[in-house]
DNA sequence: ACTCGCCTGTCG
DNA sequence: CGACAGGCGAGT
């Protein structure tokens, strides 16, 4: 589900309520998610814990504690919201974190392609995944890790744009949309755009997220993404293609184009986009 | 560098 | 019923 505005959105409105706090109890469900929940090295590590900061870091979240670090990724469905005890529990309801002001932070994730596990932060750097992550798109220096990455590539330019070990944090929502933005099409060989339309395309990764992130992250028909109190993000009023098949180009009218590339869909204007 | 598998849920 | 879904990693 979620992509780097969506994870930043969740930071943003979880972090008063988390940084600053001590976690009171841990509620864990032994169960296999991408990496499996382990109640007991949950409440071994956390409970009992203040939490210093709440970081983002490609598409995961980091809630640093005193000798233990919680890390989280949400996959496709993963959800953090904050809920009174008394509220009843979501489906899929996997942790729970009762915080010192009588909050609940709880992790949902009904696909259980995410993660949730608690580090020693000297664990951190060797995880698998975020150890490896890319740049961070909003970065100063992204400009020059995509032109490399590009030059050097021969898959599809989307497939770039979706490397975490590249730029950390595009998803299939805001690749589409940057290259849309962009002109260029999803399944142009990276290494045969030119360098200026690379930078061309860098600036559109970047306008697109901080539009997107001003929005609140992108809400789809499922509602599936809400932020930690529950509010819907409403960038989906701003999708140029993504999940707009058969529906005319906003720019020049032509029907939107579907097609999957490597197992996934791409969405483009086949005459705006090259 | 692509294919498949991991899961559950929804939509046509 | 099949197709598809904001992701990612193992295997080839």
């Amino acid at each position: 589900m979620p992509e780097l505005p969506e994870v930043e959105t969740i930071r943003l409105s979880l972090a008063p309520h988390l940084v600053g706090h001590r976690v009171v109890e841990v509620e864990a469900r032994r169960i296999r998610l991408r990496e499996g929940i382990e109640p007991e090295t949950w409440r071994e590590r956390f409970e009992g814990v203040r939490i210093l900061a709440l970081e983002r870091r490609g598409k995961y979240l980091l809630a640093h504690a005193e000798g233990a670090v919680a890390l989280f990724h949400l996959g496709m469905s993963g959800r953090m919201v904050l809920r009174r005890p008394e509220e009843p529990r979501d489906p899929h309801t996997h942790l729970v974190l009762r915080m010192d002001h009588g909050l609940e932070v709880r992790f949902i994730d009904p696909r259980r392609f995410g993660v949730a596990v608690v580090l020693r932060p000297e664990a951190l750097e060797g995880h698998p995944g975020l150890g490896r992550l890319g740049a961070e798109p909003l970065s100063d220096g992204m400009h020059d890790v995509l032109r490399q990455a590009a030059s050097r590539s021969r898959a599809p330019i989307r497939s770039v744009l979706l490397d975490q070990t590249v730029l950390a944090g595009l998803g299939n929502i805001y690749a589409n949309e940057a290259l849309a933005r962009a002109g260029i099409s999803p399944l142009r060989r990276a290494r045969a755009i030119s360098a200026r339309r690379i930078g061309v395309l860098a600036g559109a990764v970047r306008q697109v997220l901080e539009e997107a992130l001003e929005a609140g992250g992108t809400t789809l028909r499922d509602g599936g993404f809400v932020n930690a109190s529950g509010d819907a993000g409403y960038f989906s009023v701003r999708l140029l293609v993504y999940g707009r098949e058969g529906e005319p180009c906003l720019a020049c009218g032509a029907p939107i184009r579907r097609r999957v590339l490597t197992g996934r869909s791409v969405f483009y204007c086949p005459k705006c986009q090259r």
